[in-house]
Order: structure tokens, then sequence, then C-alpha cells
RNA sequence: GGCGGCAUAGCCAAGUGGUAAGGCAGAGGACUGCAAAUCCUUUAUCCCCCGGUUCGAAUCCGGGUGCCGCCUCCA
């Protein structure tokens, strides 16, 4: 392994490209915002988690070893999230059935987890729970306290922003600017002394679910204490890479960070990476627009009907993207990534059953590929080196090695696997005596039979191909709904 | 108002000083009963506009214009 090879990323507290040097090469320590779970994960988010999951593969493919953590937020703001979006079926349908905030959370923390695997995300080494994390909130808090670093009275607690050692590196915002972030309303806007100073403890307000005991009375803690009390139980300060979209950046990150400063005086990461969102029809997602799109949407196809598209395009449609590009996701882009990469897919499986051929050429295109994902994980250089590759004449074993290998960090289907070449499935019994009846009747000349013969087979889902020397083959349909089975990405052991 | 980002062919999108990757769509050809698929060829003298620096700029600097995000929960 050429370990001069450098992985560069974009550091958003230098705004600039940066080589990653791992403390420990054999161990890249990366925190990821996760989300908070009281609702299905939309695309937008699992946009944020594929830049983790790239990160991750890339890191491993260039011989790094990795450890990683993705926070749970499993004990948000139930009460109030439920009064701004009022109608979530979901959760309104969990209360009517009287289940609680706990259980709520545990069902779309499963679901999560399932959408994560539909994606092919190399699971995380931990998912800490905020809610299993609370002496960790309330040690750093008094930590916080040892420095002279909060005040309040009341039971509300908060953090005063100047004792944090370059505040605002991170963001760009200057103090006194802007306004703060704040779970509390505008009465807690009185008891701050300046706009950015943020809450570290709140009192619970009666009925609140998730409480706790504190040297401050009984309560739940601000948001920023949440993440970076939990990315320093797990990974410590200093570590390598923090991950999380570029909403998160101010207040969170820069706030997460000032904690952390202000407590042991060090960075909490090294690295910032933040993913740029994913607007749909140029517009940001939402449940009153109702385009905040979710994996089943996806595979159920556009609204007004046509094809679904499975997690595995979805991802391509995504690599065809900086990560630092904002991305629009529209029907018709996501069609057009759909047909590239079946033709990716295509093309490697035809390469594959080449004579072997190409070594000298592969190991060109093997250093155009890893270029490309050490620079900042540019996957659209990466996937044009990869289309370039299955065209370039390289056949056989070699064809499929560059597959299987570069599918290490892609993961979308492409077949290098021997034996395990796309279209290779179980054609259904009566489908294929179905085709050996056109194919007579075809032979025969009686082409209107033979028409409806193939049109019938349509209808079941399949597709009939006449291939050049009078030979036909079957093969699923490409307008058939995605089942599970054809990309050949099944769930990642986890 | 403050901060950050983006403007590249019909569409999507790489490219951060050396003469425009790749994908989708389109066009021509091969193949085909038809169709699909596949293969080959082809598609930006030019990178939002105006100045400047340079032997040389899509790439750097200054000034415009437009779009988006954050500053309230947000990936």
């Amino acid at each position: 392994m050429d370990s001069q090879a450098a992985l560069l990323l974009r550091d958003s507290v230098s705004r600039r490209k940066v080589p990653l040097v791992p403390a420990d090469p054999a161990r890249v320590t990366i925190y990821t915002c996760g989300p908070t779970v009281y609702r299905y994960v939309h695309i937008g988010n699992l946009r944020t988690y594929l830049l983790t999951d790239l990160l991750v593969r890339t890191l491993r493919f260039l011989g790094y070893g990795t450890y990683t953590a993705q926070n749970i937020t499993d004990m948000g703001h139930m009460h109030q999230e439920q009064l701004e979006l009022g109608e979530d079926k979901v959760i309104a349908a969990a209360r009517a059935a009287g289940r609680t905030a706990r259980e709520i959370a545990a069902f779309f923390t499963e679901a999560f987890f399932r959408d994560c695997r539909r994606m092919g995300f190399l699971p995380a080494d931990v998912y800490p729970r905020a809610s299993e994390h609370v002496p960790e909130m309330i040690a750093l808090v008094r930590r916080l306290e040892e420095k002279g670093a909060v005040y309040g009275r009341d039971g509300y607690l908060y953090f005063d922003v100047t004792r944090a050692p370059g505040y605002g590196a991170l963001s760009g915002a200057a103090l006194g600017e802007g306004t703060p972030a704040e779970r509390t309303g505008a009465e807690g806007q009185r008891r701050k002394r300046r706009p950015e100073d943020f809450v570290l403890w709140m009192p619970a307000e009666p009925g609140r679910e998730f409480q706790w005991d504190s040297p401050w009375g009984r309560g739940w803690p601000g948001w920023h204490s949440e993440c970076a009390a939990m990315a320093m139980a797990h990974l410590g300060t200093g570590y390598d890479l923090n991950v999380g979209g570029v909403d998160l950046r101010f207040p969170h990150h820069e706030n997460s960070r000032a904690l952390a400063a202000a407590a042991t005086g060090k960075e909490l990461a090294r690295i910032w990476l933040h993913a740029a969102h994913l607007l749909v029809d140029g517009r940001k997602m939402s449940k009153s627009q109702g385009n905040e799109y979710t994996l089943d949407d996806l595979a159920g196809g556009p609204p007004g009907g046509g094809k679904g598209y499975s997690p595995a395009e979805f991802r391509y449609y995504c690599m065809t993207l900086h990560y630092a590009t904002p991305m629009n996701f529209t029907w018709e882009g996501q069609a057009a990534a759909s047909r590239g990469l079946a033709r990716l897919r295509e093309a490697f499986r035809k390469a594959a059953e080449r004579a072997t051929a190409g070594s000298d050429a592969a190991a060109a295109l093997r250093e155009r590929f890893r270029a490309a994902l050490s620079d900042d994980l540019n996957l659209p250089r990466a996937l044009s080196v990869a289309h370039d590759a299955a065209r370039s004449g390289i056949g056989g074993d070699v064809a499929r090695a560059l597959a299987a290998e570069w599918d290490r960090v892609l993961r979308v289907g492409l077949p290098g696997e021997p034996g395990a070449a796309a279209g290779a499935e179980e054609v259904p019994a009566e489908i294929a005596a179905l085709a050996r009846e056109r194919d007579a009747a075809r032979r025969a000349g009686d082409f209107s039979a033979a028409d409806s013969l193939r049109a019938r087979i349509r209808a079941l889902g399949y597709d009939v191909v006449d291939a050049g020397g009078g030979e036909s083959s079957m093969r699923k349909s490409p307008d058939a709904p995605e089942g599970t089975a054809k990309d050949g990405t099944g769930p990642e052991s986890r």
C-alpha cells in the first residue's frame, strides 16, 4: 500500500483542502451527527450519511483502519415537535395507541438502521444514544462550571461563549451579530448575557418524559452539549474527522466545538467536513410541500406514476456530484443516473465475459481511480474512470478484479465476482416456456404471435432480448418494480 | 442586515494557471422481422457579465448580475 497517497479533504475551519494526517493510521476516528429519531430519515439525511460511508470506504480502500461513532438523538423535544408537525401521522398514531416517546424513538431508530442497510452503509462502530449519555453531559457542564464559563439561575444554565478560544472560526460568526440558537422561547433569551450564549441545562416542563436529576435541579440538557459530550466520551478530543450537514455548521458545530475548547483547551476534531444539502426540484424539502422523500418514496416512483428506484440507484445519483456541491434532486435526474448505472453494470458484465486482457491498462486506471478518491472524495471523477475502464478493452479476470475492487467503495452492484454477474438470476419456468414459444413463432415467421407473446412476458415483469445471432435471453424488465435481489447489494452484516 | 456557497453544452456534472473528464438526452452508422439492448462515430474555439494580473485564466484579483443555504428545529 502506497502510504504516501495522502487523502485530501476540505476542512471547514481552515477552508482549504488539507491532507489527512491521522494520529493512528490504523484507527482514523470519525464522528457523524446522526438523526433525531422521531420520523423516517429522508434522502437529504441519507446524502449526508453517505458522505461518512464514502469516507470510511475510501479510507479502507487506501489502507487505513477506521473507528466511527454516529449518535442517535433519542430524547428530542417530542412535545415541541409534535406541535410543529402536528399532523405527523406516525407520532399521532403512536400517541393515539398509547405509545411513549421512548417507544417512538426505538421505532424510528430501527427504521434508520434499516435505511442505512438498504443504502449499503457500513455500520458505525458505536451508536451513542443521547438518553444514555446524560451523566457525561452533566459532567461536561460541571467541568465548564469549574472553568467559570457557565452562568444562570432558576434551573437554566448558559454557556458564556467568550470563554471559548477561537469562537466563530468554524462558521465565520462574529460576536454581537445574528441571533443565537435556543431551544427555549423568547423568555429564555432574556436570561442570557449575549445572543450567542446558549443553554446547557433546562428545567423539565410538566409532562416531559425525558428528564434527569442534576446538581441544578431536575431537567434536561441542551442540544450542543449532547453531541460534544458523546463525541468526547467515545472519541476523546482531537479526533480526526467530524461529519455533518452544512446546516449544522452554525450554530451546532460551532457551539459543540466551543464547549470542547472551553472545557479541555483542545480542538474537538481536527478536520470538519460538511455535506451540502439536497434540494428537491430546487426547493428545500419540507413536510408541508410534500417533497420530503424517503427511500420508500423513491421505490414508489414519481407522484404521477412511473418507474421506481432502488437505494443503489439513488446512491449512484448522489455520487455523480461532489459532496460539497448542492444537489438538486429531480425525477428526471434520477432517471438519467439510473440509466448510467445500468449501462455501467452492463459494460462491466460484458467486459468480464471477454477473454482476459488489459492488465497494463488496468494499472493506469487503478491509479486514476485512486487519485480521484484521494482528492477530496471526488466520486464524479472516480465514476468517469469506471465508465472509461468498462469500455477500455479490459476483459475477463482483469475486468472482474477492477469491478470488485472499486465496488468496495462505490457499492452500486458492479458485477465483479465470477458467477455473480447481473442478469444471471433464475427465470421462472412459466416465463421461460413463454419465451420458447415466442422463439418458435418468431422462427416460423409468425411475428404477430411472437409480439403478443412478448407482450405477455413483459406484463409478467420480464423482457426478452434477441441477440445478434438469433439467440434470445431473458432478464428482468427495467420497468419492473425494483426488487430487493436485483441490485445484488444485499444488506451488509452489521 | 451578517455569514457561507454556487454560476461550465439541451440537462446533470468534473476541472482551482497551460489550452474544456464523464453521464443523460440528441444526431449518423453497424446489428435487427420489428423493437430493445449493444457497439462505433459525433455534439462547448469556449466556461454569467465588465475590467485587471500573466507569455498564457473557466481557473488568480477587483467590480457587477443571478441563484441557493445558514443566522429559529433542521442533514
